[in-house]
RNA sequence: GCGCCUGUAGCUCAGUGGAUAGAGUAGCGGUUUCCGAAACCGUUGGUCAUGGGUUCAACUCCCAUCAGGCGUACCA
């Protein structure tokens, strides 16, 4: 079957279309005072606050101005223009109501049949060629539970802007350069030390230095991995390098190389567990050796943007915007990390990316002015970049708070994913927008109980599934001690929902029943799984994955209501047909919903 | 001091300048001979931090104040 006109369109695109219509024909005739057609701004339709008014509004308040008319005579005026079949228009003050028909609502069911895993699928983006980079951790550690809130939330946004027609590359910048590359190698050197039985400790205090050590307890499995195969090697370093706080830049350099490489490959399996998965790991060191930031410096001078001062190279970044100018040099002749970063920057520009967009910790926001600012200096247009600054992510153990501490001993991504579940923990790093601190309740989220919105929203599909399962499942007859065939077969279910031969016809029978209850749990689940075309633009738009999640959340509640008030099986054989073709749609916009946020959608728990 | 984020029900959070500010959870009271009760229904609970301003209309926009978080490096 072919995609009418019906199925096209999103209810909410029908109805402002065809208001706007009526608006302007209305107004062309002169029936709506001093209004000009030019003066209709964008209308926004919105759902009812109160059913009994109807199923979607639209106020027209805002065109009394210049219209200079009272708001229920213009809703008058509108209303003799506007005829949508199917459609009951009626007039409450300032608000058009519609209230939909029976017939909008089976192609609304029919939509989702037809388009099946690529409903709720736009082009918003319009092709746009968007990277996209989230977690960049330093190759320094474990991933922490913060890395996670960007990794999940990072790869759903991924997901939900390649749904909405945007060409999107994940990117992970991995930061192996740098300060932080070479106290991880002296870290490591002192592990090595103590399993080689030598005393050796790390600094206790700040005075001494503590903080430029890496002391947990994670690097001691690096170095048995090392000693594994490089014990001699490192006998040999001990000889030459007596003290362990002052190893020799050899030393340091191998050291460094070997952990990066390990915890590297840690954050890179862990994240692929998670479901998080980047086209392109970016090594900040490729872009020294490449030449790229020495470049970068050079067309900075040539542009007239770096000057000297206090023995250091500056950027002139407050030209800007930026609060102050900031070093690029270091008077030890070393780099910044902005320097590579501005490098880096302009690299994802020159690589074609007409969007770059960055999901940073809310720490690093101060971050955002300086690279705009390059950007710009550089000659390109600073809005390309669009930096989503996510607050932190506390953990709740046993109601209490517990504070992150990078270097001290800490619930890593990974401990927390072997508690949590892959699937508990993203639906719980993504459903809260980035803008608020996420209060993490591990044993909330461990809990497989009623107070756990993921197995909420996993019941409801599961408890889908269950009912097709027994739809087509033989079945006992406990009187007489025989087996009955079942309501329907495979193969007829399979028929039903088939797209290709798909008649919406039958679908008339949802609507046979007298029950008030019935009817109404039934309109309200077709038109929440209508409105998730809608839900997918406005997420897309805000950069909000977070809105899929609550969605889940009501679509479940809406099924469920749906489930304790509307039987599916064991009615008329045409009203359980058009209502096993319901809960397909329900299936499938489950699927393709938590599909998006890299949550499984279990047949059975 | 300055900058960014937050402040909405006991708790965790939604809310696009528009109708009586919503959900989950907690509390209280109910619902199962019948497709999965990991569910559902009812009910209690609000000075939308405070004070001004703009607007026909403000939780929403602007200003100030208060409280919390995060920044404010020649660290990354």
């Amino acid at each position: 079957m072919k995609v009418g006109i019906e199925e096209k369109f999103m209810i909410k695109e029908l109805i402002s279309e065809k208001t706007a219509e009526a608006i302007k024909k209305a107004a062309k005739k002169g029936e709506l005072g001093q209004l000009k057609p030019e003066d209709i701004t964008e209308l926004f339709i919105e759902k009812t606050k109160n059913p009994e008014f109807g199923d979607y509004a639209v106020n027209i308040s805002p065109l009394a101005k210049n219209a200079r008319m009272a708001p229920p005579k213009i809703a008058e005026a509108i209303k003799s223009y506007l005829n949508i079949d199917d459609v009951e228009v009626s007039i409450i003050q300032g608000f058009i109501n519609f209230k939909l028909g029976n017939s909008i609502l089976n192609n609304g069911i029919a939509k989702i049949i037809l388009k099946n895993k690529d409903f709720g699928r736009n082009n918003l983006g319009n092709s746009e060629k968007v990277l996209l980079e989230y977690v960049s951790a330093n190759p320094t550690g474990p991933l922490h539970i913060g890395h996670g809130r960007w990794a999940a939330v990072g790869s759903a946004l991924a997901n939900l802007l390649k749904f909405s027609g945007y060409e999107v590359d994940q990117e992970f910048y991995i930061n192996d350069a740098g300060n932080q590359i070479n106290n991880l190698g002296k870290s490591l050197w002192i592990r090595i030390l103590q399993e080689l039985g030598v005393e050796a400790n790390f600094p206790q205090t700040e005075e001494e230095g503590s903080k430029n050590y890496y002391s947990g307890d994670y690097l001691i499995e690096v170095a048995k991995e090392y000693l594994k195969h490089n014990k001699d090697k490192a006998e040999e370093f001990y000889k030459n390098n007596s003290e362990p706080l002052n190893p020799s830049d050899e030393v340091i350099h191998k050291m460094s190389g070997f952990a990066k490489g390990i915890m590297f490959k840690q954050q890179e399996d862990l994240l692929r567990k998670f479901r998080t998965e980047f086209d392109t790991w970016y090594s900040e060191t490729t872009l020294h050796q490449s030449g790229e930031v020495e470049k970068t410096i050079e067309k900075l001078r040539s542009l007239d943007k770096l000057y000297e001062k206090e023995g250091a190279l500056w950027f002139k970044s407050s030209e800007y915007g930026d609060d102050q100018d900031r070093v690029i040099k270091k008077g030890d002749g070393s780099y910044t990390y902005l320097t590579a970063d501005i490098a880096y920057h302009y690299d994802k520009v020159e690589r074609g990316f007409e969007r770059l967009i960055n999901i940073w910790g809310a720490d690093h926001h101060g971050y955002v002015a300086r690279i705009k600012a390059s950007i710009e200096a550089m000659g390109k247009n600073p809005n390309c970049l669009e930096v989503l600054l996510g607050q932190l992510v506390n953990l709740i153990i046993s109601g209490e708070q517990v504070r992150m501490g990078k270097r001290r001993k800490m619930l890593t991504l990974e401990d927390l994913i072997e508690e949590v579940g892959v699937d508990a923990t993203r639906f719980w790093m993504i459903m809260r927008s980035i803008d608020t601190t996420l209060d993490f309740d591990v044993d909330l989220a461990k809990s497989c109980s009623d107070e756990n919105p993921v197995y909420y929203v996993q019941y409801a599909h599961a408890r889908v599934c269950s009912i097709l399962r027994t739809a087509t499942g033989e079945r006992f007859d406990q009187d007489n001690k025989t087996l009955l065939p079942p309501f329907i077969t495979q193969e007829e279910l399979k028929e039903l929902v088939n797209s290709e031969k798909f008649d919406k016809n039958f679908l008339e029978a949802l609507w046979k029943t007298n029950s008030e209850k019935e009817l109404e749990s039934t309109k309200a689940l077709i038109l929440k799984l209508e409105s998730f075309e809608d839900l997918v633009q406005t997420a897309a738009k805000t950069r909000s994955p977070y809105m899929i999640a609550r969605y889940c959340q009501e679509l479940a509640k809406d099924f469920h209501y749906f489930y304790t008030f509307t039987r599916v099986l064991n009615v008329e054989n045409d009203v359980m047909k058009a209502r096993l073709c319901l809960i397909n749609a329900v299936k499938q916009v489950f699927a393709n919903a938590l599909d998006l946020l890299g949550v499984c959608a279990p047949e059975s728990m």
